[in-house]
DNA sequence: ACGGCCGGTGAGAACGTTCTCTCACTCCGC
DNA sequence: GCGGAGTGAGAGAACGTTCTCACCGGCCGT
């Protein structure tokens, strides 16, 4: 009826000048009452109120950002979304959001580090007011520099980075693989295998057996590389079998190619009579490749996996688990994340929350004595 | 070491202006040769593109939709990111919107209404370009019909609106609930029960026999009220036992009071041979009250799931399920809606996705006849 | 040789909000 | 009755980008 473009479904929003027009006031004054600054009387404030309401103002945000600088947006940066340890963090992350009046914006870097790269930059243009990102690496930190220099705060999910000055929500994942690997040594297993997710690429160099026989594996602190070291020390520490043999990588995030390591690690000579597994990824791929080879466990295998999802209390036996909760980080990595936006400007610290060996039926006394370990 | 505020972190981002002078050419000519857009010499489009990179300038997104309307951002809203349904939708989300250059903005909803009304105001006052949403309510929609007279296209995941000109990306819930039903009943069931998850506020009135003795629901165009339908009309089709005390419902999305649910269809006087559940959600509650209860597994109560979750082959015995793809629903909604922003004008469309009974080992023929249905 | 055209550049407006500044008016006190 | 303080309202700038317009030079066509 007024001027508009016709055709468009479209109808232009109205303004503030709208609402000033329709009220009968300044463009300042429609302000002012609307976003209730300034000091405006009562009589037209009601009166620009009014206005508003019939026409169904409300506010244009992009403008209001752009005025202030805020844009009350935070964003997520994290391997893959589907995956029910990122799904349940960025429930968390929501929801601290919500309470403060941020909205969440998420992006997929599926691990890859030009995607990260990519994903922060857009975050960046678009004005975020913080992120929290769970980084693909540890070493390669230069966007999260040029954030922190743009002084948007970056909170680290999962992972700790020590060359970057930033908060980071991870759990002590070496210390959790050494109770979950010591458990099932205080069981009497003495060949204890292991299943990791690791990027071959950037992927621990396992730096076979130095002068003292042991296993070490240098790389950065990536939760898998942390497990594996973990793992490391409780057979070190309780003098079990350390071997090459023991140890299967599986490169992607894909729980059918996590299987088929698993069953090359079952299946070998002398196959290990434990198995630790260090994510939920290769925890299902080994409890796959078990059940196919007809392993019975924990009779002929015991199982530790990682991460306490649903299912590893449907499965016969119920799994025993290394449980995290990623709700907890997620939300513990969004409180950090909006007392930096805030201008909390405390040192970087590593915010470290517990986890809980879980033990279940997958687990049990190695009965059957196996020696070929060499003393 | 030029003008800084100082002491604060965050260093002012250089803009067109700051690049402009740095290169000794007009805001203008800078815009150009930044943008590309216009025209430019050679000569002074590098000169300006070497000042940005030194000064380290990235556009200002948030100035560039004031200027130019669209944020090539998107909303999404749906009841809770950490279900693998919405989590595994929101990646296939993510990735067309990364393919677009379009960035997505999560919401939550909970399931609840005015949440989910809020949230859609949110993104329409941040200038979504348009919106996926799972809608809560199928007769409340005043809030997305605002988001189309503000021109922001809305796809519909998950639930169709008839009363909303809008798209939508479904599966044909009620038959593939028919099928799965259907299936029980080829094989010999005669009491199928039914484990529905609905908010018992707004759900469905069971109206209990009409005078042919047939159980009809009313209620909107949900999900589970669809595979109620699809339920009820497999029943009667076969003229297998229709009573109410066959049917338990859940309100909330919660695995332990579905489980309640579930013992209570389990352990009434004449339990149901056969159980149908009617999410991801009262499939694991089905299980897990079954398992609690001793009951085996198919030899004592047949199951049916919804959702081919991973877990429902990891268990045993696997799952017979209602297989459905979210992440091509994800997929699907996203690339109806990007369609839809870059001005298609169509008249909407409802998008069915198939279904699939996936037959594992949950399911067998009902060999012990129990035989107290009439008829 | 002169007018028009075109490529290249700069000045400035516009997007919608918020905020500062100015100004008019009122009320109070001296 | 007049000055000052205080209150309420308007005019306009600013955020950073993009886009329109005007201008200026050279070149080509007639």
């Amino acid at each position: 009826m007024s001027a508009g473009t016709g055709a468009a479904p479209g109808r232009r929003r109205p303004t503030v000048a709208d609402v000033a027009r329709e009220a009968g006031v300044s463009v300042a004054t429609a302000g002012r009452a609307l976003g209730n600054y300034g000091r405006v009387g009562d009589d037209l404030r009601e009166q620009v109120q009014a206005a508003a309401e019939r026409l169904g103002y409300s506010p244009n945000a992009v403008a209001r950002s752009m005025r202030s600088g805020g844009t009350r947006s935070i964003g997520f940066v994290g391997a893959d979304i589907s995956n029910p340890y990122f799904a349940t963090a960025m429930r968390g992350i929501c929801d601290v959001a919500r309470e403060q009046g941020y909205e969440p914006i998420l992006a997929n870097s599926d691990d890859r580090l030009e995607v990260e790269r990519a994903a922060v930059s857009v975050l960046l243009d678009k004005q975020v007011e913080g992120i929290v990102v769970a980084p693909t690496s540890v070493t390669d930190v230069a966007h999260l520099e040029r954030a922190k220099e743009l002084g948007v705060p970056i909170v680290l999910l999962d992972r700790h980075i020590g060359a970057l000055e930033a908060d980071s929500v991870v759990v002590d994942n070496e210390a959790a693989a050494y109770e979950a690997v010591a458990h099932l040594l205080g069981l009497g297993h003495r060949r204890v295998g292991l299943l990791a997710c690791v990027d071959p690429a950037e992927g621990p160099e396992l730096a076979a057996r130095t002068g003292t026989g042991r296993l070490t594996v240098r790389g950065a602190a990536r939760p898998s590389i942390d497990r594996i070291r973990g793992y490391l020390a409780a057979v070190d520490d309780h003098r079990a079998t350390s071997s090459a043999e023991l140890i299967q990588y599986t490169p992607l995030s894909d729980a059918a190619q996590a299987q088929r390591r698993a069953e090359a690690l079952l299946t070998q000579p002398q196959p290990p009579t434990a198995v630790f597994a260090t994510d939920n990824v290769t925890t299902q791929g080994l409890f796959m490749a078990a059940r196919r080879r007809g392993l019975a466990i924990p009779a002929d295998v015991s199982l530790v996996g990682f991460d306490d999802l649903d299912w590893t209390t449907l499965v016969d036996p119920p799994l025993t688990v290394v449980a995290q909760s990623p709700l907890d980080m997620g939300r513990a990595a969004a409180v950090r994340l909006f007392e930096r936006i805030k201008g909390d400007d405390r040192p970087a610290e590593r915010i470290v929350l517990p986890t809980e060996l879980v033990v279940r039926s997958s687990t049990a006394e190695h009965s059957h004595g196996v020696r070929e370990h060499s003393g």
